[in-house]
DNA sequence: GCCAACATGTTATGTTATAACATTAATGAT
DNA sequence: ATCATTAATGTTATAACATAACATGTTGGC
């Protein structure tokens, strides 16, 4: 079933739902989400998983940006202050919000061979769920 | 209260037990507590919250340690596979665990201005609580 | 003693992240 | 409109964190 549910997930229009809402977002707050920052949260939701902060520059790159250091954590951290984009600690990777609408403490299952990851909250009430220890 | 309990704290006491469990525990499953080991989750010990790689580093070298990175990873990443140390994922840095006997699953406070670090359990009962969103 | 396994020493380098300062672009007050 | 202020970006350099790879030493079992 959960084949069949990823199967249909449109994730064209998921990605341009979460776009819209940056910047949505950024108006409403008098925020600037510049092409810099618009062509890294872009990255992140068309990867739909996590990428290393030398990665993203490497799109950037490609993408006819400055690519120094610098300029990619810059966006980051904005979309990361914003709340469109978590970091994963484990990882020294970021990964795009898919519910940045709604506040929430997220929690990540991180596969330990493939490092894919999913997405969970602690308080919202349909994600609720046992947290197992591993003993 | 807290404070009354901070400091009747016998932490001279609370290090040597911990010590003490260490080396039986390496005993029992024939692994070694060298020396290098033992500097450095003595010092963790002694700091009673997290350091980098580098800090320890520099302990082993002004106890007259070899003090390549190598040397502290390896040790650090040892005590951490024993479960005597913990890594702290946000700060790039290591603590020594207090409970090292109880399977538990950590859980770390970390004050956002002086990141001074307290051990909580998801799994142990008399440590429940709840988890607050930040609402 | 010799071998195997483990631990440490050492060099070099890879990876992640930020400081500091220069330049450019947007905003708002007059 | 222009000028001052603030925000964003460009750029250089370097800091901070971590591991690969290989050499050497140590220990315990046969």
């Amino acid at each position: 079933m959960n084949l069949i549910k990823k199967s249909l997930h449109d994730h064209n229009s998921c990605r341009q739902k979460v776009m819209e809402a940056a910047k949505l977002y950024c108006e409403e707050k008098k925020l600037k989400l510049t092409p810099v920052r618009e062509a890294v949260l872009n990255m992140l939701l068309n990867e739909h998983q996590a990428l290393g902060a030398y990665e993203i520059l490497e799109g950037l790159r490609i993408s006819g940006f400055s690519a120094q250091p610098p300029v990619a954590y810059r966006a980051l951290n904005f979309l990361k202050d914003i709340g469109f984009v978590h970091k994963i600690e484990q990882l020294n990777s970021y990964i795009a919000c898919y519910h940045p609408d709604i506040t929430h403490s997220p929690v990540f299952l991180i596969c330990q061979s493939c490092n894919d990851i999913t997405e969970k909250s602690i308080n919202r009430h349909e994600d609720e769920f046992n947290l197992l220890a591993n003993e």
